[in-house]
DNA sequence: GTAAAAACTGGAATCGTTTACGGTTTTCTT
DNA sequence: AAGAAAACCGTAAACGATTCCAGTTTTTAC
């Protein structure tokens, strides 16, 4: 069913059929009827491969994700999709390996889809000097800071990750810990892992408190996996901590179970509190004392600047969304 | 950067330059070799939009999800990613909302995209019968069984649902459970869901231990939340129970808060059994009970099929993957 | 050394769509 | 009722690729 067919069982030629269908002037009433009936009748759909072509209207918008077992995107494709719905345009997903290069990747993507806008979900802001400056597509980083690389077509969402994480460190330790041991996410290849770090130095240092990174920190992926497996290993140096801050949800999850199968009560024992907001973590027992950060407001706010972007060609932007720390119930004041 | 600008630059035409880059015979070998050069210098990359027209290579294959919120999806994503990297072909990923009406949605993807093959993720095998079967494209569903629709283009892979589910209670009546509540998910537009709903059914008919839905079933969406809901529901009844089982890992974990809120301990005072195998699982307090399906091996076994199908025009086939009882610790002993 | 075969190349058709451009017809205006 | 304006419609060019075809050059074979 392509439009030529269309024209032949309707009598018109291609070019009144393509008007009628895209509500175009110059297509007569009845005309128009006529073919917007046969059109539904035998279902048919333009094909996008050919429509993309003569692109004043190929609409295409993409979102590269990088790392698809985050919970995090998942929550935020929802809200993108049915955004871009409601839009004129329409939205790709495509994922690229938490290993992988993912600008050499996006470069690619771009350059063989030819997309109207990108959103970027979760991927690093480093790296982009080399090979997307010289992409002209509009994009939008979500969940990193892109501020500082000033590059005219990347806007970015995301939280201050920096503060966020220091408000955690401060929380335990107004709470009176001062053995505190860190689990952090990946920095090398991760904005947010590099600035939740910075946020708890900050901390550390605002209070003049020591911070020992080779006896206090451990990194690890993301994983529940990797996250028990950071906390065996803290708990293994024998020097005791009555608190846990980790860089993610996930990784908390992970501690608070090691910390279990070492016969520690949370937060009798040790206090635990994570960052990220998943959902997860209010149903949690005890439920997760974490740092949210409003990953559907992100959303929302990403694809409002990336349309806002492509209708009235405006500069590239950089928001902030506020976090809340949520009480949760693994905190307790630690013992005199 | 089209082909036209690198046969411009290179002095050759369009139809050798294309030759070139495809690797097709009627090319010099010193001709390949400055075609080859001048595109890597360029950054040239061919338009997928205008190949795909003359679909001969066109190579594409669609994922089709449906919920982008599962986690399970996601793990699945993942291995169907890499396999299809390192295939011919290339993959694209769309979401469809769980609300919707995902035939007809796919039907109209199909229309537009004209992929080579299909992959459903959490598809509910229902109403395929109107509308996805005069699309001529090989399809697999994955975690639901399309056997008894017997389209010729439909295969599947998935996990006896019906036996994991009755194998989830059986394991409870085992250990001396009479008083068991079940939560369960949507049975309207899934057939997972249907599907362990039955296994739940035969399980206390083969043990002649009447079932009564009516009190001991809630059925809820697949969130926490609502499987929280759900269990609260289920204690307001003032009748007590001993065992719960949640026809999903999130389910179950809302249930535990539940019943702590209630005072309740899992699995001292109750005992709980999920079924998927979530990762998550195994780092809760306690560690869940669940019945895991091997979701990575569907991946495989899914992608294997369709590039079978694809590439030797196979018949559609069907595939179950075995499931394993986890033991968990949210199990014990109904007490006499 | 010549004929046949093989290798190479460019031009043109094609894919399914949109859109610029002319030519008709209809509708308005006075 | 005549001229202008508006509405309508078909033809053809364009988009960026692939591929067929025919023509030219080179290689091979005897």
């Amino acid at each position: 069913m392509t439009i030529k067919d269309l024209a032949e069982k309707t009598g018109y030629s291609v070019g009144t059929v393509s008007r009628a269908l895209n509500g175009m002037p110059d297509v007569s009433k009845k005309a128009r009827a006529v073919i917007l009936r046969a059109a539904a009748e035998s279902g048919y759909e333009p094909n996008l491969n050919a429509k993309q072509l003569k692109q004043q209207h190929s609409a295409l918008i993409l979102a590269i994700v990088r790392g698809a077992r985050n919970e995090l995107f998942g929550m935020m494709l929802v809200v993108i999709q049915s955004l871009i719905a409601q839009s004129p345009y329409r939205l790709e997903t495509d994922y690229i390996d938490e290993e992988e290069d993912e600008v050499h990747r996006a470069v690619q993507l771009c350059r063989e889809k030819k997309p109207l806008g990108i959103l970027f979900l979760g991927g690093s802001s480093r790296n982009f000097q080399e090979g997307f400056e010289n992409i002209r597509i509009p994009a939008v980083l979500l969940t990193n800071d892109a501020r500082e690389l000033g590059f005219s077509n990347l806007s970015s969402v995301s939280t201050d990750d920096a503060l966020a994480s220091q408000t955690a460190v401060e929380r335990l330790l107004d709470l009176g810990h001062r053995d505190i041991v860190i689990i952090g996410g990946p920095r090398e290849n991760s904005d947010t892992g590099r600035q939740r770090y910075e946020g708890c130095v900050s901390a550390f240092a605002g209070r003049g408190i020591p911070f020992h990174p080779e006896q206090q920190y451990r990194e690890s992926r993301y994983s529940y996996r990797e996250g028990y497996q950071a906390a065996l290993a803290l708990l293994d140096r024998n020097q005791p901590f009555t608190a846990v801050f980790a860089m993610a949800d996930v990784l908390a999850v992970g501690a608070v179970r090691a910390l279990r199968d070492r016969g520690l009560k949370v937060p009798r024992d040790v206090s635990v509190i994570g960052i990220d907001g998943l959902p997860l973590g209010d149903f949690l027992c005890p439920r997760l004392s974490t740092v949210r950060q409003e990953v559907e407001e992100m959303a929302r706010r990403g694809v409002t600047i990336l349309l806002d972007v492509l209708e009235n060609h405006g500069p590239a932007r950089h928001e902030t969304v506020p976090f809340t720390l949520l009480p949760g119930e693994s905190l307790a004041a630690a013992k005199p």
